[in-house]
DNA sequence: CGGGATCCTCATGGATACTG
DNA sequence: CAGTATCCATGAGGATCCCG
C-alpha cells in the first residue's frame, strides 16, 4: 500500500501534520544555524509558552528530527540540535518562510478585497 | 520594519498558519490538477467535515489563493480553481507532501526508538 | 448540490506555581 | 536553567438539520 495523505489513517497524513504545526516550522527554523538551548529557543520564538516549547521539541525529537543533550552541570544545560532528518526538511520549511514574507504584500492585498467586497453584502 | 516572522505581531506569520494548516495544504493539492467542484474536494480529501472544507476554501479564497465560481444552474455547481498566487505555492506544499512520503518510513522508525527507549524509565 | 446555522465536545494552549 | 504539574479558557472542529 502506498502512502495517502489524503487518507486520514495513513501515517503520512500524521508526517504532514507535524510538518504544517506552526510551532514545528518555526523551532525547526530556529535550529537552522546550530545548536541552541532551552532559553535561546524560548527567547528566539517570540509568543511560545513554556508548555508548548517542551512539548514541541519532544514531538520532533519523537520524530527523529532534533535531538536533546543533557549536560549534567550546575546550572543545567539542555542543548537542542537537528538530526540529518530535520535538515533535509530545512530547504522546504525555509522556503515556507521565504514565501510567506516575499508574497505577505499580495495575501494581505487580497485580505483587504475580499473583506470590502464581502462587506458590500 | 521587514517582515519577521518569529514576530506574533507581523502578517508573515498569520500567512505562514495558513500555509501550514493541514486543510489548506490537502486541498491546494487537491485543486493542483485543474478546477475542481465542492463535492470533488470533499470526497477527495479524507475525514474533513463539510464545515472545515468550507471555512478552508473561504479562507484561501480571501488571501487570495484561489477563486470561487458559482453557477447559475439547477443543481447548483461552483468550482474552485487555484490563481496565480495560489499556483506560486504548489511547489513548496507538492515538496512537503513528497516529503511526508518519502521519509515516512524514517519518521516512524524514530518514533518506535523513542517510545522503547522512554517506556525503559 | 452547496452550503448556512446550531449545538456540543474535547483538545489546544496560556498562566501560574513549583522542583531538581 | 530547564523543565514538570495544574488549572482553566477558548476556540477548533465534528454532527446534525435545514434551506435556496
Amino acid at each position: 500500500m502506498e502512502p495517502d495523505p489524503y487518507d486520514r489513517r495513513c501515517g503520512s497524513r500524521q508526517v504532514l501534520d507535524r510538518i504544517g504545526d506552526r510551532w514545528s516550522v518555526l523551532v525547526v527554523l530556529t535550529l537552522a544555524d546550530g545548536t541552541k538551548r532551552y532559553g535561546d529557543l524560548a527567547r528566539r520564538v517570540d509568543g511560545i509558552s513554556q508548555k508548548m516549547l517542551t512539548q514541541t521539541l519532544r514531538g520532533l525529537e519523537r520524530d527523529g528530527l532534533v535531538t536533546r543533550e543533557v549536560h549534567a552541570s550546575v546550572p543545567p544545560r539542555v542543548d537542542y540540535t537537528l538530526t540529518a532528518l530535520g535538515r533535509s526538511l530545512l530547504d522546504l520549511v525555509s522556503g515556507l518562510e521565504a514565501w510567506a514574507t516575499t508574497h505577505l504584500a499580495e495575501v494581505e492585498a487580497a485580505r483587504d478585497r475580499y473583506d470590502t467586497r464581502m462587506s458590500g453584502h
